[in-house]
DNA sequence: GAGCAATGTCATATC
DNA sequence: TCGATATGACATTGC
């Protein structure tokens, strides 16, 4: 009966990492019988507290399972037992934070110790709870041996104690239960005693060896001497060895005991079989923490993508049959590795949670214990609430993004931590595709370093894939401000253009000049030469003080092409002034009366046919006429050349001196007969007036040509500033294409299979887009070395 | 009276 | 070559 616990739970235990790390949360407490004696009392022993369960009834027990597993009593059995186990835990190092359900399962085939034959679920299923309730096996010997270690006992390797002490505990309790009710202390104190021996004399990790096992097995019930349990064994070893032959040990040549050669397969035929019967007894989709995909699907085609797994997990359709001669050691080493990883994942720094080398001797003490393939050695960290059967296991998909984002930015990945390194990539792949397939989240995860992300445990260090998002965009954000800025730009303009694109405003420069408030200035510019058109150009910006309509008409019609020019200019001169006054604000406080725009000096010239011309002056001279003798302010308005014509007694108008065509001037010379002092006036005359002309033309352009030039420049800044934010647009559109192309990839990745239906290890395989829009996943060295071939022909191109 | 801007004028270049 | 025009420089004017 020891075996059978042994290797029963040796089962049980395998299976129950299997469930854990595929994610399957089984509530095992609801599916046993308050009649089924718990499994945890096959394996460990009834407890203090319910010690109406006599070992010998499981047999009989099991055989009868036809209770309906849901029952109500159940709970509070296994409540009665856990708060047992709390208060005798009150004087343990207790870590409270560290956590570990496991969940064992196993199926007994149809001859032995039947569960199967029945219609419920052959499926013995062992809510470990906790730890902690595992671990409350004060009596087991192993624990008091791993009692010296520190107490890491809420580990695996507290748990693998506790596990690996079932043979012993058994033994006490097979011997209760064989009726050996009289098995005194002092033989379960030489029993701890030579448990106790066996894992101070190393018990380590050979002792998984089936060989060694079943020598220590072999060993120990010889030191008992106990002939019911030899005969237990006996009709144990029958009911497992349906061949009948006994294997033999290929480097001993002892023959292996039955019960070890058939539990190879058995276990493996077990688990299957487990599996299948999950699924038909606990629908995944009824469950709600159940992944729904199925699980032996899944498990066999990790098993098949993972070639360093595949032969040590022999799981689903092909692992009775093909590999009959199950190396469970080598699954303990995938496993172990799994564990690694997870313990690197969660555990991390903290020293204390390392009791790999010194504890593990003390704390690993039965062969057939989990905390011998490295749980113990790896201990789970102690502050990390460590649940299997909810761990999140990352699937493959988790290594895309990164891939993905090295080839599209490769700017954003983010930096390898350091516990990492130690995992190879395959083996993380692996170990991805064996368990993440049922992990949808991994793909929106953020890429683990190296492609080793086989975090078991749902750790809070993983990084926010949308942190890298938010990265990115903050680096589009910020790569645009500095275009920006590299474009001229300083910030606070990058701010301004943000507000004028908001506001669509336009123009925004200098908008506090009001045109509504003309100054006097501009009435005085205006005011000799203003044109109706003027007028009616800023008529609409109230014009005030302007002249009048008539005014201007009767001025026009004296000034001759001088006025009309001069009101065309004045014009010009005032939009000018304007224009520039809403940029120079300043200039509003600027009040000229410039006289260049009075007509000239055809009111004092000789010609009896001007002196109404005094009337024609602005409103200006006007108002001021009112209260001097017109010939006066004619001398003082006149220009020097009108004084001059005057005193010379030039018979004809400046005007006409300086706008007749050269022919009529000729002309005009040629009619009246001066002498060369007048002529020379009168050519001085038409060449300043001409002059001045020329240069209130030459102003009035440069005018228009810096306010041209303001224009522009305001131009080029709205269509800067325009194009900046369609820029932005677009980034943001690529941004989100991207993320979306990120998707696709990874969920197009993730469904890809090879011609064996495992998926391509994201690792050594990437999706290349080729120009005619096809997809081709190609290996990554390929990809590699065409990368490092387009810099060499860049290099040569340029060369050349 | 100084400063400033507008304007006029000159010299010169250009057409 | 001359006249018209443009323009820089300077002077003048008015504020």
């Amino acid at each position: 009966m020891l075996y059978l616990k042994k290797y029963f739970t040796e089962g049980l235990i395998q299976f129950t990492i299997l469930l854990s790390l595929i994610g399957v949360r089984v509530d095992v407490d609801t599916y046993l019988s308050n009649q089924l004696p718990p499994l945890r009392e096959i394996i460990l022993g009834p407890s203090s507290a319910y010690t109406q369960t006599q070992f010998h009834n499981l047999r009989n027990t099991l055989d009868g399972y036809g209770i309906h597993p849901k029952s109500v009593d159940l709970d509070h059995f296994f409540t009665t037992r856990r708060l047992l186990n709390q208060v005798r835990q009150l004087d343990r190092l207790s870590v409270p934070s560290t956590e570990l359900n496991t969940w064992l399962v196993h199926r007994e085939t149809e001859t032995v110790v039947s569960t199967s034959s029945q219609s419920s679920p052959s499926i013995t299923l062992d809510n470990g709870a906790s730890l902690e309730d595992i671990n409350n096996i004060d009596s087991t010997p192993a624990m008091r041996g791993g009692a010296a270690a520190p107490e890491s006992s809420y580990n695996l390797n507290a748990a693998d104690s506790s596990l690996g002490a079932v043979a012993p505990e058994g033994n006490q309790e097979q011997s209760s239960a064989d009726g050996n009710d009289d098995l005194t202390k002092e033989d379960i104190d030489l029993i701890d005693i030579l448990w106790r021996q066996d894992i101070d004399l190393g018990a380590g990790r050979e002792v998984f060896n089936y060989s060694n096992r079943q020598k220590e097995s072999e060993e120990k019930p010889s030191l008992l001497e106990s002939k019911d349990r030899n005969e237990e064994r006996e009709s144990w070893r029958n009911g497992i060895n349906l061949q009948g032959t006994p294997p033999v040990d290929g480097e001993t040549g002892e023959s292996i005991p039955e019960q070890l050669a058939g539990l190879s397969s058995q276990t493996s035929l077990s688990l299957q079989e487990c599996l299948r019967l999950l699924e038909a007894t606990f629908p995944f989709g009824e469950e709600a923490e159940f992944p729904a995909p199925d699980v032996t699907e899944e498990i066999s085609v990790s098993n098949e993508e993972a070639p360093s797994t595949s032969q040590s997990l022999p799981l689903g359709s092909q692992l009775p049959g093909d590999e009959p001669q199950l190396d469970l050691e080598q699954q303990w080493q995938d496993i172990m590795a799994i564990m690694e990883l997870q313990a690197l994942e969660v555990n991390t720094t903290d020293p204390q949670t390392d009791f790999s080398s010194a504890s593990a001797p003390n704390g690993t003490t039965d062969a057939n214990t989990v905390a011998n393939f490295g749980l113990a050695t790896r201990s789970t960290p102690i502050n990390e609430d460590v649940s299997l059967h909810q761990a999140s296991i990352p699937s493959c998909s988790q290594d895309f993004p990164q891939i993905f984002n090295s080839q599209l930015d490769s700017t954003s990945i983010p930096p390898p931590r350091a516990s990492m390194p130690r995992l190879s990539s395959s083996n993380s792949s692996n170990i991805n595709s064996t368990f993440g397939a049922t992990n949808l989240t991994g793909i929106f995860l953020p890429p683990p370093i190296n492609g080793s992300s086989s975090n078991i445990t749902s750790t809070p260090t993983l990084p926010d894939p949308f942190a890298t998002l938010l990265e990115e965009s903050m680096l589009d954000e910020i790569s645009l401000l500095d275009l920006a800025m590299e474009e001229g730009f300083s910030q606070a303009q990058a701010s301004q253009l943000e507000d004028e694109l908001d506001s669509d405003s336009g123009l925004s420069l200098d908008s506090s000049h009001s045109p509504a408030s003309p100054s006097s200035s501009e009435t005085s510019c205006s005011s000799a030469a203003s044109s109706s058109s003027t007028s009616a150009t800023f008529s609409e910006e109230g014009a005030v003080g302007y002249s009048t309509d008539s005014e201007v008409a009767t001025a026009e019609t004296e000034e001759g092409a001088v006025g009309g020019y001069q009101s065309e200019y004045s014009k010009l001169c005032r939009m000018s002034y304007q224009d520039l006054s809403q940029f120079h604000p300043q200039l509003d406080s600027i009040s000229h009366n410039h006289t260049y725009n009075l007509p000239l000096s055809s009111a004092f010239s000789e010609d009896p046919e001007l002196p109404l011309t005094a009337g024609k002056k602005t409103i200006r001279d006007k108002h001021s006429s009112k209260l001097q003798p017109p010939q006066d302010l004619l001398d003082k308005h006149s220009s020097r050349d009108e004084r001059r014509a005057r005193t010379m007694k030039i018979p004809f108008s400046n005007e006409k001196i300086i706008n007749l065509p050269v022919d009529e001037f000729n002309e005009l010379l040629a009619k009246h007969h001066l002498n060369e002092a007048q002529l020379a006036l009168i050519r001085d005359i038409r060449r300043r007036g001409k002059n001045k002309m020329a240069a209130q033309n030459c102003r009035k352009r440069k005018l228009d040509a810096i306010i041209t030039l303001e224009q522009g420049v305001q131009d080029l800044r709205r269509d800067k500033a325009r194009l900046l934010k369609e820029k932005m647009e677009f980034l943001r559109s690529i941004r989100q294409m991207k993320h979306k192309m990120q998707s696709l990839y990874q969920e197009v990745f993730s469904q890809l299979r090879d011609e064996e239906g495992r998926p391509y290890p994201p690792s050594q395989y990437s999706l290349q887009y080729s120009a005619d829009g096809s997809v081709l996943i190609m290996p990554r060295s390929v990809t590699a070395a065409e990368q490092n071939r387009k810099p060499e022909k860049k290099q040569k191109d340029k060369k050349k």
